[in-house]
DNA sequence: ATGCCCGCATTCTGCGGA
C-alpha cells in the first residue's frame, strides 16, 4: 500500500506531506524580505500570517505571487491583519471575520478551502486573537468574548467534519510549562485562568493542539519579546498554536518551531510554527 | 515598580503589542 502510494505520487506529481505554518510577521511591509526568504526556503505549502499591520491595498500580492504563492489576505490600516498563502495555487475564501459582533471591525479570522497535497482539499483558517491587556477592562473582556465566538465557528466546522486546521496566534499560554516564566507574566491577559479556559474548551470539542501531540514534555517558544535580551536569554512562550480537526489529527506527521528564523536580522519576535500533515 | 524593543502613523511622540 504503502510503495503504491508512493509510485501513485511519483507519477501524479503529487507530494505526500503538507507544511502548513503559522508566522505572526508583526508587520508585512517591515517583514517583506524575511517572508520572501522563508517562502523561497521551498518547504511551506500553506502560509497563515498574522498582524499584517497594513490596509489591504497595500498587501504586496505581487511579490507573494513571483513567490509562487497564492494568496487571500484581509488587511486592516495598522493594525491586525490576517492572510493565507498556498503554493502553486489560489485559496479559496469561505470566511472573512467571526460571527456574533457585526460592529466589531478587526481583522482577525480568515477561512480558506487550499489543496491538501494528495487531490482533494482542506480547510485552513489563519486567526489573531486579540491580546487582551490590560486586565481587568474592555480589551480583555472583547478576548475573552473573541474566543467564544471562534469556539462557534470551530463547532460549525467540526460538524462539517472535514480535514481543518486553525492557524494562529492565540495569545494564550495555555499551560504553566508554556512560558519561561510564570511569575513574570502571572498578570497577563495571556495566561489567565478565563483565556486559557476558552483554548481549553476548544480542546474539549475535540481539537487537537498539535505541537503539545508531537511534544508532549518540554518547553517550546514561539514567541520572544524584543525588550530586556529576551531572545539570547531564551526566555519565550508558546502562544502560536496550530488546532487540528479530527481528520486533519488523523494525519498528522510532525510539528515544530523554524526557531532560527527568530534570531534572523530585523525578525519577527515570533518565529514561524508549523505542522506536517499526510 | 518601570521600562527596555519594535512597527506604524506622522514626529519632534503616542499607541499597541506581549
Amino acid at each position: 500500500m504503502r510503495l503504491w502510494l508512493q509510485l501513485r505520487d511519483l507519477i501524479v506529481g503529487l507530494d505526500s506531506d503538507m507544511k502548513i505554518v503559522t508566522y505572526n510577521v508583526n508587520g508585512i511591509k517591515a517583514r517583506l524580505p524575511r517572508l520572501l526568504e522563508y517562502l523561497a526556503e521551498g518547504d511551506a505549502d500553506v502560509v497563515c500570517l498574522q498582524e499584517l499591520k497594513a490596509s489591504d491595498d497595500s498587501f504586496p500580492a505581487a511579490d507573494i505571487e513571483a513567490a509562487g504563492y497564492g494568496a487571500v489576505w484581509h488587511g486592516q490600516k495598522s493594525w491586525n491583519g490576517v492572510a493565507v498563502l498556498t503554493r502553486g495555487a489560489q485559496p479559496i475564501e469561505r470566511v472573512r471575520g467571526l460571527a456574533g459582533e457585526p460592529e466589531d471591525e478587526h481583522s482577525r479570522y480568515l477561512e480558506c478551502e487550499v489543496p491538501d497535497g494528495n487531490g482533494g482539499t482542506m480547510v485552513v483558517a489563519s486567526l489573531y486573537l486579540p491580546n487582551g491587556n490590560p486586565r481587568p477592562g474592555p480589551k480583555f473582556d472583547y478576548k475573552l468574548r473573541w474566543l467564544d465566538r471562534l469556539r462557534s465557528r470551530a463547532t460549525e466546522l467540526l460538524s462539517e467534519e472535514v480535514p481543518a486546521v486553525l492557524a494562529g496566534d492565540y495569545n494564550v499560554i495555555p499551560h504553566d510549562d508554556d512560558t519561561f516564566s510564570v511569575r513574570a507574566m502571572a498578570e497577563d491577559a495571556l495566561m489567565q485562568p478565563e483565556s486559557r479556559a476558552g483554548y481549553r474548551r476548544l480542546l474539549a470539542d475535540g481539537w487537537t493542539d498539535a505541537l503539545r501531540t508531537r511534544h508532549p514534555a518540554g518547553k517550546i517558544w514561539t514567541f520572544w519579546d524584543y525588550q530586556a535580551g529576551a531572545w539570547q536569554r531564551d526566555a519565550g512562550f508558546r502562544i502560536d498554536h496550530l488546532l487540528l480537526s479530527p481528520r486533519a489529527a488523523d494525519r498528522l506527521v510532525d510539528a515544530g518551531v523554524d526557531k532560527a528564523h527568530r534570531g534572523r536580522e530585523k525578525a519577527s519576535d515570533h518565529a514561524p510554527t508549523w505542522v506536517r500533515l499526510r
